[in-house]
DNA sequence: TATGAATGAGGATTCATTCAT
DNA sequence: AATGAATGAATCCTCATTCAT
């Protein structure tokens, strides 16, 4: 029985990977991740077999966990307006409270080394955002455009409010009302 | 250094660039785009002085083409309904036309490397289509939004219709009116 | 370290050696041989306290077995002519039927690493050849030669000749007998 | 016009490999091999793709040259046998002359890198040699075994000779003389 | 004693940029 | 001005060896 792989290494080296990612950009050595990490250099490679894994296994981790968070304490015997609210608020919520996390996810988004599966994977986890959007735009007037088309502007459009909420945090709260507020006009 | 002598030469890199950057990414290496366009390594720093210096010129390029091409032929006389689907068609039929210059444009997007300075002239490159957002919001439901935020959402929702676009140009023109109508609903 | 407690793991790892270094040569790392001996990354430095140290051991292991084989039901009363041939044809059909042992050894002859001693153990190893070489030399041409460099030269001549059994199996009889007569030829 | 490529580079490249692995092996990095060569660490890689190449193109030269000491100066209208004891000498005499490069070969020559076409090109360099053996063994007790079993003998015994000439340069030319009696009792 | 996680030096290769021709 | 060779810092990953459990 030698040192069990620890868990909190593990978390270490993620946490250490959003900050440095965040501020440093995709190109960030893995050397300067795992000091980050308070961690050698080769350790980063018994728990990560690649910087491409690091890299996948990140994107889906924060994706999870932004959609995790969006989802939490869903009023579900509410209106469905209410539940979208609630989830949009969290969601934006999320992203502004986490900042380097949000900027790490933009980063990673686009990097072609995340896999197919990655993405399948992430997108799984947003599966709870798609079943209400599904609801949210019954008998509206996008009620026969596919899906993923919807969920792909959603999601686009959290994007931009983020952006918006960042750089202008006093009116946060107002830029997430005008923008949940313009979703809905979309789809009812 | 950055003292062009032949324009054809230095379009010939703008143009490699696009095409080695929409295949290989923003990590593509100078030597590749030099080759590509049939110039010697050496001579990109004779028209460019760095890389980034590069990458900047080719945003702002592209990000002009592409706000001349959506404005192109704009019918000033029709009413305001008319212009922006006038300019979110050709916006949109841009971008499919020229499914390389789109794609490198995407990764130009995120990189750090493009100033801000770049980004405001990419922006005032987009004044055209500002006014008319502008004035297709005047009146509406998001009159007190700050037009900046409009002009981030729209082109959000641009970018995720182009993809659905792209994926299935079967239905390129559906998508292109239903989100065209989303637009409208969200601003008047 | 390099105290073994159990004999069997011991040469489970130099068996384990034999295959990894046969097929990957001896940039094989300690890790892929100590989990094709289904032992544990560090328990091989309990068998053996370096890389080095491994390497050695199975060198003399290897040479010491193959001159075994050779020597092995040697017909002492037959006359010089009838042990030799007997001897010949047991070292060539080991290593015929051991092919990795033999290929193994090829690659640790070359290694820089395999010290002086180990060498001398091995030639130690290798003293019934010798002896028998010396008498099938007496009072033939090459009588005043160094016995060492006769022992090289049929050596030299072995692993030629073990080359083109393994290549060419069908006629592997026929190539041991050349070979013989050929050595006959030169001593006698 | 830039710099042109220079030959001398290339060679100080070579022979700074032969010096570098006659002493280190075929471990030793690119950067030693770069530096003793007075050339930048990445240069070696303009002349160079590869490390494998350039070890590849080394064992091609070192066997062209030694094949062609072999053969330098064949007096074509000599009988056979004096052709091969003056083919024989220049071998041995270069390897002796050179051992940097004999040693560096001898590295090379069991890397598993060396692709089956550099051995070729290898081979058809040593085939003047060849064609001495195949006359020189006409008629005798081994004109039906292959020829190339032959060579590879032949081979092998001027390594284990070479061994003893460095070794014991005193009787250098006692040993080459003894060694070509040998094969001459093998062969006639 | 056995395990396997931790370490960190080391090494091949890449690439933006410079500079001799 | 154009070329492409030269440079060397930078980076990912490997692996022998150590050591906590």
């Amino acid at each position: 029985m030698a040192r069990p792989r620890s868990e909190d290494k593990r978390s270490a080296i993620m946490s250490a990977a959003i900050h440095v990612i965040a501020s440093q950009g995709l190109g960030a050595p893995t050397a300067t991740i795992a000091k980050e990490a308070g961690v050698s250099n080769g350790s980063l490679f018994n728990y990560f077999g690649t910087k491409a894994d690091l890299l996948n296994q990140l994107y889906i981790e924060l994706k999870s966990e932004m959609a995790a968070a969006a989802l939490d304490g869903l009023p579900s015997e509410d209106d469905i307006r209410r539940q979208m609210l609630h989830v949009w608020s969290q969601w934006l919520s999320w992203a502004t409270s986490f900042p380097e996390k949000r900027r790490a996810l933009t980063h990673l988004g686009v990097l072609d080394d995340i896999t197919v599966e990655s993405r399948q994977i992430a997108n799984n986890a947003l599966s709870g955002i798609s079943k209400l959007l599904e609801r949210g735009r019954e008998n509206g007037p996008m009620c026969n455009t596919p899906l993923e088309f919807i969920v792909s502007i959603v999601n686009a459009m959290a994007d931009a409010t983020i952006d918006f909420m960042i750089n202008d945090p006093a009116n946060a709260d107002k830029h997430c009302t005008v923008s949940f507020d313009a979703i809905r006009r979309m789809l009812t």
